[in-house]
DNA sequence: CGGAAGTTTGACTCTCATCAAAGTAAGTGG
DNA sequence: CCACTTACTTTGATGAGAGTCAAACTTCCG
């Protein structure tokens, strides 16, 4: 393992991602070190950017090491609906190695660090490491997963129950990234009107439910955070069970 | 390529799935008859039968020779969300070489023809055949296009074009593998309820919306077949392009 | 301090859900 | 081939959840 300074920064910067995958594969340090070469491109994004637009071409992937992104889609009348959002350690525009162009618009929502890995380099390691191949592979699967959870969602749930279990999601995927605290507090940097639109409600109807479960005492917001204070009660109300996560048992 | 009888039949029937991929790949003699060679087990799904259930360990990977499966989830009160249909050349399952576990019901709609692919053979062959193994991630991609899609629609679009729009996906995707008929006609075998459970809205309301449809001279129904008379318009008022299927330009 | 961004509340409206029930077509067994 | 069941479609009436419009309020930030 390398263990100088810029070494030594690297490997936090992919260990999000490792800490996701080891429990899923045995994350060998062959494997961290493959990934740990083809990091070399650190690139920051300005809170709004696009990093990609529906139609572009793509021309890398990367790894979110740090802020927030939303892959969301526009209606004619501009009205958008978020499709998930990633967070550190997840992957953006996988598929890159896959299709030519964008169907999504990908934004940076805050503030991003990141590794951009070029497509062809990208496209050698997984021939090379056909174990990691699997791995990341794996991450995309788990996407959709997440994203078929959410049509569930605005398919079938109330607004008060998406709601919840938006934040019940968020919770646990922050939380094997290890970016919850204590009381099961943690940064969300999303307004009420990029929860709408990732719930599929009006703004306004997004904030008359918040307060509810405020008033309710089951959560509580400050300003870009959020403590679940009802955790269980959440859960129960969402229907919540993180088994489409596929988080192995101990995380 | 083989041409004994037996030889050309399995030829037919991994026909729909080249047909799709060949838009996207080149596709190769030695190609089709290595992924031929895994096409030994044909099986047969009795209309509602479970492929698989949440929880279920995945056993196989299916490719569809004829009917429709369909992929849903379940509330705690019973309400169901289809989270997409799978048509003949569609592969079922996919993930069962990334997962242990299903999270969605993978339910057979009609009498289903299909090759049962064992997840042993299929991820030998994924290793042996990088090329192929990149085309059928191109299908499971566009899987998530489809779904990310019907997230739009469920999130930001009025029950009316939300029909519009998955009668419009429907269409172009039975197009590609030859399933349409003269004057966009095509088999469609989904009652109302079932098109309500894909659409996330209620039967009734779904039946008034198909009326109206109707009776504007958009569409026309009749005992499980469909026609688009004025796809035009069904596909302006749905917002519909079919770039999310990201299905070559010709075909 | 002033403006911009985001939050909150009230009043009103409308789409869609629910309940109830009749109508229609398809399938089965006598 | 008819009677009967079952599945699916259609219509009406009523109500609830969520959208829209308008406006005040709060917080942040240069």
């Amino acid at each position: 393992m390398v263990t100088d300074t810029a070494g030594k920064q690297l490997n936090i910067m992919t260990e999000y991602l490792f800490r996701k995958l080891s429990g899923m594969i045995t994350v060998t340090d062959v494997m961290t070190s493959a990934f740990t070469i083809v990091c070399t491109d650190k690139v920051k994004f300005a809170k709004g950017d696009y990093i990609v637009r529906p139609g572009d071409k793509f021309k890398a992937v990367y790894l979110i090491v740090d802020g927030w992104a939303t892959r969301s889609k526009l209606t004619s009348n501009g009205a958008r609906q978020i499709i998930n959002f990633a967070i550190p350690g997840d992957i953006l525009c996988f598929n890159a190695a896959l299709f030519e162009t964008a169907e999504v618009f990908v934004q940076a929502h805050t503030v991003i660090d990141a590794f951009a890995i070029p497509i062809r380099p990208f496209s050698d390691l997984l021939n090379k490491q056909p174990q990691l191949a699997v791995a990341l592979a794996w991450t995309a699967a788990q996407e959709e997963g997440v994203v078929s959870e959410r049509l569930l969602s605005l398919g079938r749930r109330s607004a008060r129950q998406r709601a919840a279990h938006l934040l019940c999601e968020v919770h646990r995927r922050l939380q094997v990234v290890d970016l919850v605290r204590a009381e099961a507090q943690f940064q969300l940097p999303l307004t009420q009107e990029d929860l709408a639109d990732s719930l599929g409600i009006s703004m306004i109807h997004t904030n008359r439910v918040l307060r509810e479960l405020v008033r309710g005492g089951l959560i509580a917001m400050e300003r870009n955070s959020m403590k679940l204070l009802d955790l269980k009660r959440l859960r129960e109300i969402s229907e919540f069970s993180d088994d489409y996560l596929h988080f192995p048992a101990g995380s």
